[in-house]
DNA sequence: CTGCCACTTCAAGCCGACTTGAGGTCAAGC
DNA sequence: GCTTGACCTCAAGTCGGCTTGAAGTGGCAG
């Protein structure tokens, strides 16, 4: 993990540093399990803002409303990329002269078309290359 | 759909217009399959570049090679969000005290940490206010 | 014929999560 | 003691997929 991001998620106050040793930052051991946290947070879904908010406001624990709620939404996620997974399987493996003709695949690409799959953000921003 | 996403299409060639009707473009009817297949594309994670390459280099019809790979692709996504969805609502339904005292919590914790679980991109960017 | 407003161009902005570049500092290893 | 290179700060860049702003045009309803 590049100091670049320890310095990211301290500007972004989601952890801290104890101190300095000459200019150089120091962490105390505590911000291990946060780094944890925050990786699965991330993970999960959540924005860096919601873990924090999720973090910061934690009264005794992590909010369980707010993870049943995320829970839901990867499974809802999970149902449409499952739809296209076995429409791209099907496409693959259909051996109708052009994937127009075949009835699956105008099926899927109806559901698409209408919204009923929604496009995820993109295939990875943030990782420049 | 807003002229605007037509006119990122058309820049980005996966889409043409057919001529002008004064300033304005037009488009022949075949564009809504494309915009369609665009559409589907996105849902199954493409790039619109990859979109692109996949619809003009499509020799008889669409790659299948990229096709299977990407549904490859998706269930690994599909595995990896699986594991988040159950962590999550165990955690959300767990009664230890504290998240960290939860076996299955601090699995899925290390899981997450050791990078078993690759965090999406972020929420849904690309979409402002 | 006139006015409206959806279109046009081009450049720049936005989101999220970082990375990178320039210019500088200093703790640690030899 | 001297070098080294990983850290520091701050601003700006990256990536994808569009949107938005400013300034202008012209098809079509009335």
């Amino acid at each position: 993990m590049p100091a670049s991001t320890l310095r990211y998620y301290e500007e972004k106050e989601l952890i801290a540093s104890n101190g300095r040793r000459g200019l150089r930052r120091t962490f105390d051991p505590g911000v291990f399990e946060r780094l944890g946290l925050i990786a699965l947070g991330r993970a999960a879904g959540f924005t860096l803002d919601e873990i924090g908010a999720m973090m910061s406001a934690s009264g005794p624990q992590i909010d369980r409303k707010r993870l049943s709620e995320k829970a839901r939404e990867l499974n809802e996620k999970i149902r449409q990329l499952t739809v296209m997974r076995d429409g791209l399987r099907h496409a693959a493996a259909c051996r109708a002269p052009s994937h127009m003709e075949c009835p699956s695949f105008r099926r899927i690409l109806r559901a698409a078309t209408t919204g009923r799959i929604a496009a995820p953000p993109s295939a990875a921003p943030g990782r420049p290359g």
